[in-house]
DNA sequence: TCTGGGGTCCTAGGACCC
DNA sequence: TCTGGGGTCCTAGGACCC
């Protein structure tokens, strides 16, 4: 017979375990509202923020919007609507986003210390502490507190799950819900059927352009025909992340809240050039200034690269030019955050794959296989050499400072050019108003 | 003329091992 | 002559997010 092991399982709970409560503060209009905390002059006109190299809008005001610009568009397509209705424009502005950012986190945080930072614009907090009746007004005094400290309006969805509680902060937007908060976890279950009937699948978060059109054509076009669908169908034909979100519809969490950062796993530089390059001496410029870069990167986070990975390509939006796009990948022998080091290698890969005569648009370095760098690993040659690696460290450590002080690349690697032509276009970048001294503004 | 940058997760397929 | 099956790891590519 066989033998019952000492320890048991216990028993399943009777009751069922209390239930959890996800808030989504999202951010509105994020980088708009950051320029605006700052410019008064433009807060009631139509602004919009352009992506890295001024190519494309990244965000648009309400007004903005209104007039028809959407978040993707390209910069030329709308600027005879720029010049016909005086819309201010601005280069991003990462510093600020960032600055800005961080103080929207440190003022969520009050409210509950399970607090999990999921992009730079949006949190979502553990609300399960709070009894039903008290979320909405809880919430409503939160984004009431986090205008008048920081200057930005919040958008709050209360749900039982991740995905409700997303779609509650989209449905306050939409909606313009005064108090700035939609809250499912007091709702019965036919009202919200009721509004899940009218959002379609490609509004939910995790559903994409190409997942929605694979769900249309099988019938389900809106959140309610996805959250009654048949499961086991789901997951097989349409993948575990399907699934999911249909659960989170049910009010059935499946996605955990995720309160310690995961470290990162990847780190990456790409750019676009301000224009075309075609030498191969420009693009062992532009790699070497993008490497050193990704080695400030790592360093700030304390990390150091066991890969790396280079790419080029040409632009495959000008379809008069011949296309061409390549990668390739090394492995170091021992993890790096020497920067040259890292300029070392992407050279070595971008010679590989450099073909001449093509116009390239743009290119990148990616970092991976990152290990905290207090973790040696030494190698089994022996190529490891204590006094040499604090040498190195401390010679980086002098030059990010001297950098952070006297202002970027006050100290670069001569293989990083000194003309650089090919450098992305930021003309119309605010100022750095929370993280350089001389941009504070001044009251006369 | 001009079309972003930086991430994560999942899956399928191949290599390898026992 | 007959030549397994299952697990794990890695990688590339696809899809998604803001």
């Amino acid at each position: 017979m066989k033998q019952l092991p000492l320890w048991q399982t216990p028993p399943p709970l009777v009751s069922s375990p209390p239930q959890k409560i996800f808030a989504l503060a999202d951010c509105n209009n994020f980088y708009v509202e950051c320029e605006r905390v700052f410019d008064i002059t433009i807060k009631n006109r139509p602004v919009i923020v352009l992506g890295n190299g001024d190519g494309t809008v990244v965000a648009a005001s309400r007004e903005a919007k209104s007039l028809g610009i959407t978040r993707g568009m390209p910069l030329f397509q709308c600027r005879a609507l720029v010049e016909k209705y005086q819309i201010a424009v601005f280069s991003s502005n990462y510093p600020l986003y960032q600055d800005m950012s961080d103080r929207v986190m440190r003022f969520l945080s009050r409210y509950t210390p399970r607090l999990e930072v999921f992009s730079i614009d949006e949190a979502y907090l553990d609300f399960s502490h709070l009894s039903g009746d008290l979320l909405t007004s809880s919430g409503q005094r939160l984004c009431s507190q986090a205008q008048q400290w920081t200057g930005i309006s919040l958008s709050l969805g209360i749900a039982p799950s991740k995905v409700l509680a997303k779609l509650g902060s989209e449905l306050v937007k939409r909606h313009r819900i005064r108090g700035g908060v939609f809250n499912f976890v007091t709702m019965p279950t036919d009202q919200i059927d009721e509004i899940l009937s009218q959002v379609l699948v490609e509004d939910l978060f995790g559903i994409g352009d190409r997942l929605a059109t694979r769900l249309n054509r099988e019938g389900i076009l809106t959140a309610y025909k996805l959250k009654y669908a048949d499961h086991v169908q789901l997951r097989n034909r349409f993948g575990v992340g399907v699934q999911r979100v249909a659960l989170e519809l049910q009010g059935i969490s499946c996605i955990p809240l995720r309160t310690q950062a995961k470290p990162r796993q990847t780190m990456m530089v790409s750019l676009s050039f301000g224009r075309p390059i075609e030498l191969l001496e420009e693009m062992l410029e532009a790699i070497s200034h993008y490497s050193v870069r990704v080695g400030e990167k790592l360093r700030q986070h304390h990390q150091q690269a066991g890969g790396l990975s280079v790419f080029i390509r040409t632009n495959p939006f000008d379809k008069r030019v011949a296309q061409y796009a390549n990668s390739a990948q090394m492995t170091f022998a021992l993890p790096t955050s020497y920067t040259p080091d890292l300029i070392r290698a992407s050279q070595e890969l971008v010679k590989h794959i450099y073909q001449p005569g093509y116009q390239f648009k743009k290119a990148g370095v990616l970092v991976s296989a990152l290990h905290p760098e207090e973790v040696i690993q030494p190698d089994l040659f022996g190529e490891y050499c204590w006094e040499k690696e604090v040498r190195q460290a401390y010679g980086m450590a002098l030059i990010d400072l001297i950098n952070k002080r006297w202002g970027c690349d006050t100290i670069f690697f001569a293989a990083q050019g000194i003309q650089r032509g090919w450098l992305m276009r930021q003309r119309r970048r605010s100022p750095l108003y929370t993280t350089d001294w001389q941009d504070v503004l001044t009251v006369t």
